[in-house]
DNA sequence: GATGTTTTTGCAAACGTTTGCATTTTAGTC
DNA sequence: GACTAAAATGCAAACGTTTGCAAAAACATC
């Protein structure tokens, strides 16, 4: 056999072959009830024979939907150091399968929230049939540009809040209140808040944060709250400073990741400050290594898996002409080593 | 202006405006110098005036080419659970980065390696135009015989490994010999390896790791290999159970990755074992939290920003009609403080 | 201004599917 | 066997680009 180099076969070849019109292999190769079962059940058999496959890009053409989906990682203004968050692969992995339980594939891009049209370069251009964005960033007007443009679209970030689109997220003042609640129960007096609250989502971790404070009767004092980006060497290095220039003035920390969380750990356990006893931790996210830390880190779970799902089923409503909704998903404190036990 | 909504804006109705063919608009925005200079300037001006987007499954259909490359991670064996690796996403990121420099798109796949024909699924199909697969897992039999379709292919693994693909991947064997060496040249007698011998990079850790041994006179030791999957639950149970059975019978552990080490330290600590005194860790990949480790970690570097950009340039050469070639990329031994200072 | 070159544009045929509609085949009824 | 209804198949026109080739326009030369 010294052949089947040089023209792949085509829908009109195994029609040739099976001696039928290329729009009766065309329906029985999608199923179409349309067609005689046992000549759809032929024709499936001559198709995988000669490993057919089709071309996709005619078939896009034709029917003008792509069953693919952008996932945008939104990492602005950031180092690309910090796509090492371990975070952001569960959530594209658990994405990509929960796309593709629907059908779909996962076109992967972390480079174009500079491009100014994305919905364009996208959507009009036939590449993907909807958009899913991880993260919100600082800024929120190029998203909100995009939802404009009417492209179907979902956002991981804060889902409460005020948007045109639709943003699926954690419920992240109950989460940054937890964590917070958690450390006073425990003994903390001065709690420490560590992360970007000019960022959405961090921000309504700072609400929760305040929310706990002011409820126990614990003043919100400026001084600790410690900005710092999502990155544990940026987490590690804030720490160490303000140890060095004001010393250990505080007792509990609320990070904002837990690769945050980490930095903090490190600095701390350098200056020999004992963890859970000195100081308390609680991380945010549960990937999963925060277990495996030294001392295993107290924090707060997002469910990546179900959150990933509800998204994809968002973007999907939007494919059926329906309004996406925005869905706050709910969080969990686990319990480990580096908070004193309640 | 109320329209523009149903009928997207075409090549056809971007020619009828500005009152050429429509080949010669495609021909200005592709930037033929077919055209004048001045007509391709004022139709492009045009285009982006309209902001008008080429219809991408239309260009893929007529010149048979996508410009977008399938990253497939391998993960066959495993629990979904090593989809947490961080130096996946590393490497995916990198790709990602290396892919968009050459004007390409990375389609993210992690669940194809079950179906049977995946070269068929992506290339045949039209919707990619070659093929980057991330691990060899322990069996290579399905690589095979994508590769032996002639489907563009290249894989991230072994790279000295015997195969009619283009393999690019680190120095396995001197790495796992510099690791060994390192701990040795600090004091280490009894060395436990930690990862799966049968796994291809990982068996060629494991020759550099018995080699370093016999270099130095001492005794290659069975029971001083510990099979063990990739992820750091798994090492953390493994490492815990070896300790309780027959007590501490090491005082170095080469890992075949950091996540590995990160398991075998959780579990030492546990113990009050002391690291690096009594007990001496080497890992492998560099992640980034590598020196956030408490201790930090002693590890060895994969470089895998220039891994990437290799892949691209191998995958390339394949869609250019030259063969790709295995290219071996050079590691580094990264001293921190889980090892005595040498 | 006729001729030949060169530059610039346009025509029309692909690329490989899908799908509304028309047509053929089959089955059902008297 | 004639007729009607239902089931199965085929025809042919799209979908929106790109590109070989032909045609027209611009320029140069005598």
């Amino acid at each position: 056999m010294e052949l089947a180099n040089n023209n792949k076969l085509t829908l009109a070849g195994l029609a040739k072959l099976a001696g039928v019109s290329t729009s009766t292999v065309s329906r029985a190769l999608n199923d179409n009830p349309l067609i005689k079962k046992e000549t759809r059940e032929k024709l499936q058999a001559l198709a995988t024979k000669h490993n057919f496959s089709l071309n996709r890009a005619a078939s896009r053409l034709r029917t003008q939907k792509t069953n693919v989906v952008a996932v945008i990682l939104n990492l602005t203004d950031s180092t690309d150091q910090s796509i090492s968050d371990p975070f952001l692969l569960k959530v594209v992995g658990d994405l990509n399968q929960a796309l593709n339980k629907s059908g779909y594939e996962l076109l992967l891009s972390n480079s174009f929230m500079a491009t100014e049209d994305w919905a364009n370069y996208f959507i009009s251009s036939s590449r993907a049939d909807g958009i899913i964005v991880i993260g919100q960033g600082k800024s929120t007007t190029k998203i909100e540009k995009v939802a404009e443009s009417g492209a179907p679209l979902v956002v991981w970030g804060d889902p409460k809040a005020q948007s045109n689109y639709a943003v699926v997220g954690s419920n992240n003042e109950l989460g940054g209140y937890l964590a917070t609640e958690h450390l006073i129960k425990t003994g903390c007096k001065r709690i420490l808040f560590l992360g970007d609250p000019e960022h959405a989502e961090m921000s309504e971790r700072h609400k929760g944060y305040s929310r706990a404070l002011k409820k126990h009767d614990i003043e919100v004092i400026k001084g600790l709250t410690l900005s710092c980006d999502i990155t544990s060497t940026v987490a590690y290095e804030k720490i160490s400073n303000l140890i060095l220039e004001k010393g250990l003035t505080f007792d509990g920390v609320v990070a904002t990741s837990d690769m945050v969380a980490l930095g903090a750990l490190k600095a701390l356990k350098e200056r020999y400050v004992n963890i859970p006893n000195d100081v308390g931790i609680v991380g945010f996210d549960d990937i999963a290594m925060a277990e495996l830390f030294h001392p295993a880190l107290t924090t707060i779970k997002q469910n990546t898996k179900s959150a990933a799902d509800i998204m994809v089923e968002q973007l999907l409503a939007q494919f059926h002409g329906q309004k996406g909704k925005s869905v706050v998903m709910g969080i969990e404190l686990i319990e480990r080593k580096s908070t004193r036990s309640s």
